[in-house]
DNA sequence: ATTTTAACCGAAAACGGTTTCGTAAAATTT
DNA sequence: AAATTTTACGAAACCGTTTTCGGTTAAAAT
């Protein structure tokens, strides 16, 4: 029952733990004869080595933290599918929390993370988080840390981003493409990054296809979520018929325009488009299916440990790169909310 | 930089590591003046104590494994969440893995954690799991260990579940009672004990109302899918016309259904009513809004590390309790897709 | 026959804490 | 004043591994 130690090994068969090590490890100064023994006797009891005793060695524990606004979302549930897969790939294990989005919770995750001594940690901020010392303060320890999704400029570290300008762009070009002459916008307020850029995004994309932003069809709702969404659908419906396209930050507020334009009446895709943003699960199931911009999660996931592994690496070499910013492509999903 | 261990703050203060151990941890044996000398300067340096030291010492790691068939799954990311939040009440962390419902990688995957050495495991067995040597082996070992949401009757251990029977049973009452008189049922093959449960329960509800079952119109998907769910809706459609309820052992393939209604121009609930089972998100989004089931995935996970904790603390005191099976209630969501 | 080289092994330090046990000095009791 | 108890501290073992550094043999080269 008691577990089997290198020590215990060591005296069954005579030896010093020294050699028991190096022929468990493969070292050179070991005859073949004690390698074998040593091996053989191990095999049979089933020998693991103490890990704890490797940590305190070695001073890591090939675990990394991985810490989110919110774990029941699809969209970061794919990240940490992502982050999950390729870590156990280089050998490590993931330890998940969330911050509930809450600048102090933040705070409170990441010294419990540093507690735990894990090699690095991945971070997307919370909404409400707009002073950064306590991140400047972990990057300052030499943690190695890469910052994905919701990023901050202000902090100069690793980071995995998409590109919400270009990618908000896309989404309103292609309303443009299918033949879409007004469109509206549907967000929340201009507070995250995310939001301002996709924002920016889909003015872009009115400016350079020659057509004129309209104040009046641009919906500001509270938050993101599918009760804005529909009450801003509603509005479109009642006060602005002209309306033939819609641009939802988010495939929820989409999903609730949806459900206004239903209510309505409003044929989609005939008399009004519709794309959201995310390509979420439940953008796959709605009626009609919706259009929207994928945001691959897994590949940001495995994009950030990626960055985090490098940086453990240069770490241990005592070596700095400059920081980097990757950024992960977006594609357009054509359904059947727009023709 | 480099850290401040103990052994500095002793060599500073010039007394021994013993004395410096003591005043931080609070022990009787050392005065209220070098106590202050001591928590002052531990405080100035910042000291934080090893956690590999003292994992090696106490020989646990306060981390626990969480380990479920997929990540990217509504109702498995609410475990995840009620297992995080509880654990970090009690000073735990939690690494997540997935099996991607595969029964050789759960092997693999409960090796990993048995090799991080974490100080208990919490598991969902993945489908095709029949077998059960691995986590046998892995309770034989003593290691902490509770079944949350698939379990199976051949293992022994504390377990956290549902009652299928009954919840189905009482999904199909709520049709029932909303004068639903012929009632089908889209599910999954009898495999997994869940869906067994489910049909049990199905038919139990109409047993108990005098209603009889009838196989014609129990439809059996490859899987639990939304396409399934509207292959079987538009066999329902075309074919069984008298139909006026349906019971879904999942919200999917109860969305898939309300796709194939829609598109035949069946009226929900008016002429058919429908109801899921689990209450993921998409239930509450769906047009109709889905009536279902609520299967409480925060208060499983949390229940569960509640049994882990305590047989944690059983297991310090080399105490063995019998084991036990908490079943978490479920209560039926009505919406607008049921009457 | 002597020196050099290679092969093999072990002692011991190190990682950084916790905890037991012994002991000296101070305080208290007789 | 002597005996006893309390207080306060430190030495050392311990957790289990890794790794450096010598040292001892045997084999090879001179």
């Amino acid at each position: 029952m008691s577990k089997v130690s290198l020590t215990k090994i060591s005296e069954i068969l005579g030896m010093s733990k020294s050699t028991v090590s190096k022929a468990l490890n493969n070292y050179a100064d070991v005859s073949p004869d004690t390698r074998k023994k040593v091996q053989d006797l191990a095999d049979k009891l089933n020998y693991k080595p103490n890990i704890f005793a490797q940590n305190l060695r070695s001073q890591e524990s090939k675990i990394i933290g991985l810490l989110m606004p919110e774990i029941v979302h699809y969209f970061f549930s794919t990240i940490i599918s992502g982050v999950t897969e390729t870590a156990e790939k280089f050998g490590y294990s993931v330890i998940v929390t969330q911050t509930k989005d809450d600048y102090k919770s933040e705070i409170k995750q990441l010294e419990l993370l540093l507690d735990k001594n894990v090699d690095g940690i991945l971070l997307s901020l919370a909404d409400n988080t707009i002073q950064f010392n306590h991140v400047k303060d972990v990057i300052n320890q030499g943690v190695p840390f890469v910052l994905y999704d919701r990023t901050s400029k202000l902090i100069d570290c690793n980071k995995v981003v998409i590109d919400d300008v270009k990618a908000a762009q896309m989404a309103t070009q292609h309303l443009i493409d299918t033949g879409c002459k007004k469109i509206a916008i549907i967000r929340n307020q201009l507070k995250s990054q995310g939001t301002i850029d996709r924002h920016k995004g889909f003015k872009k994309a009115l400016l350079e296809n020659g057509m004129v932003y309209d104040k009046s069809i641009d919906f500001e709702g509270q938050d993101f979520s599918f009760s804005e969404g529909k009450i801003a659908g509603n509005k479109i419906c009642e006060r602005h018929k002209d309306v033939d396209g819609i641009f939802a930050v988010t495939d929820l507020m989409a999903i609730g325009a949806l459900e206004a334009l239903k209510e309505h009446n409003v044929a989609v895709p005939d008399q009004v488009s519709v794309i959201g943003f995310s390509n979420w699960f439940l953008s796959q199931i709605t009626t009609p299916h919706l259009s929207t911009v994928d945001q691959p999660g897994f590949e940001i996931g495995k994009t950030a440990f990626e960055l985090l592994y490098q940086e453990i690496q240069n770490n241990k070499k005592n070596v700095k790169e400059p920081s980097k910013t990757v950024v992960i492509p977006t594609t357009v999903i054509s359904r059947d909310s727009t023709k």
